[in-house]
DNA sequence: CAGTGGTCTAGACCACTTT
DNA sequence: AAGTGGTCTAGACCACTGA
């Protein structure tokens, strides 16, 4: 059973892509929609608070809730869980993984620090190149703890690990810091990404922790030059 | 007043800092903290679910609440207000701004779309070189529609432009949608930020959003390559 | 002034984890 | 079984906006 809360989010928001509430326009007072959703308006003003993060609306003390202008851009704004980066973005047919280093070895001292290790913890190093469309999007370099997941096989590496992680073993994902920058074409990109000597390149690295904390991977990911390659986000102030 | 929910928020964060609850611990539970604050449980409960998404704790249905193994490392974390994207970021004495261009035109077809621009209605067009410490830091390339800040003076653009919209008029920021891209050095950024022909730049182009979710600034940055500029995002899962 | 949203209460029932 | 967090209720008071 779905909670209630939520049901009324997916209701309005749905009311608001269906034209019922126009950009700009007033969506009904809370006291309104509490007696025409039979419930107490608390739970009303979770749902309504829900949709304000998801940048549909927005309240003002004192006038009422209004659609946002560009409320229609975020209905098809994908969610921010996009950990597997890919297999979450694309459908799985599109992508495909080769690859290239699998192993097991003593971490630098660098990854030692950004996975929170102590004393010499091995890690798995990966190395893949991911395609999208049978092109080459990314070439992913990842670090992860032996301790979190005892028994990765190779054939693991072929699909989506994040799959593997959070259905087979039962890791729950809590959050992720991320540092976007422009670098310079080094020689594997030159050879896996067929990128130019000249190409810039997008490189995400990126911590991900799991609910309670723990650091639980490293990685580095190249994207080649090609004018498709881009990070988006969206920031609600709220 | 501060309302009581955000009070809790703060009294439990500077525990969590102080170290009364140390990384991986348990919280008391809702019941208690009720008690001991003289509040109900909904307002613990309020409270708790902020800090979750602050990245301090996470709860488990059942268990209890726990401190993030990381918490301490959202201690400095700087909220997502960064809209100005620098004064916010720095303190104002090590930013200075060159403008380069200040305009009034007519927008592209592009610019029109971006900023959802109804007929031919003129915007701003600024082209600033902003410095941090003296080092060049960014070129932006900004357009504001006319209609929306309508006495923008020149004096301001060697200054904040935020904090001129947001203090002197009344302008309430909503989000922004930022993409992120690597590029290859054009002519201004060789001539401005004195990148070299084959230096990549780091490019975010962004659409900033009132409160009402009307677009209000489309800008892009290209920022230098020089190993000190990385774009850099926390998601938490919440 | 009436109407709106923001906060808060003092309970309640349920789902889930742990022992 | 006991303890935990997630949800929900049916009220209440207050701050703010707009006419």
């Amino acid at each position: 059973m779905e909670p209630k809360y939520k049901q009324i989010l997916e209701t309005i928001k749905k009311q608001i892509i269906d034209g019922k509430y126009p950009a700009g326009s007033m969506i009904p007072d809370q006291n309104t929609l509490a007696r025409d959703f039979k419930t107490s308006r608390m739970t009303v003003k979770k749902a309504l608070d829900m949709l304000a993060i998801e940048g549909f609306i927005y309240s003002k003390r004192g006038a009422g809730t209004f659609v946002k202008k560009n409320a229609l851009a975020q209905k098809d704004a994908l969610p921010v869980d996009s950990y597997g980066g890919l297999s979450s973005q694309f459908s799985k047919a599109r992508v495909k993984s080769e690859p290239i280093v699998f192993d097991v070895t003593f971490p630098t001292s660098e990854i030692k620090e950004r996975l929170e290790l102590k004393q010499n913890e091995p890690v798995y190093e990966i190395l893949r190149l991911r395609f999208v469309d049978d092109e080459p999007y990314a070439l992913e370099h990842t670090f992860m703890p032996i301790s979190l997941v005892p028994n990765l096989s190779q054939e693991v590496l072929f699909d989506s690990i994040y799959a593997y992680l959070t259905k087979e073993i039962h890791l729950e994902i809590g959050g992720a810091f991320r540092k976007i920058s422009a670098e310079k074409a080094s020689k594997n990109d030159i050879k896996y990404l067929a990128s130019a000597e000249t190409d810039p390149i997008l490189q995400v690295e990126q911590v991900v922790y799991l609910q309670d904390g723990r650091p639980f991977e490293y990685s580095i990911s190249r994207h080649p030059y090609n004018g498709k390659h881009a990070y988006t986000i969206f920031d609600c102030k709220n």
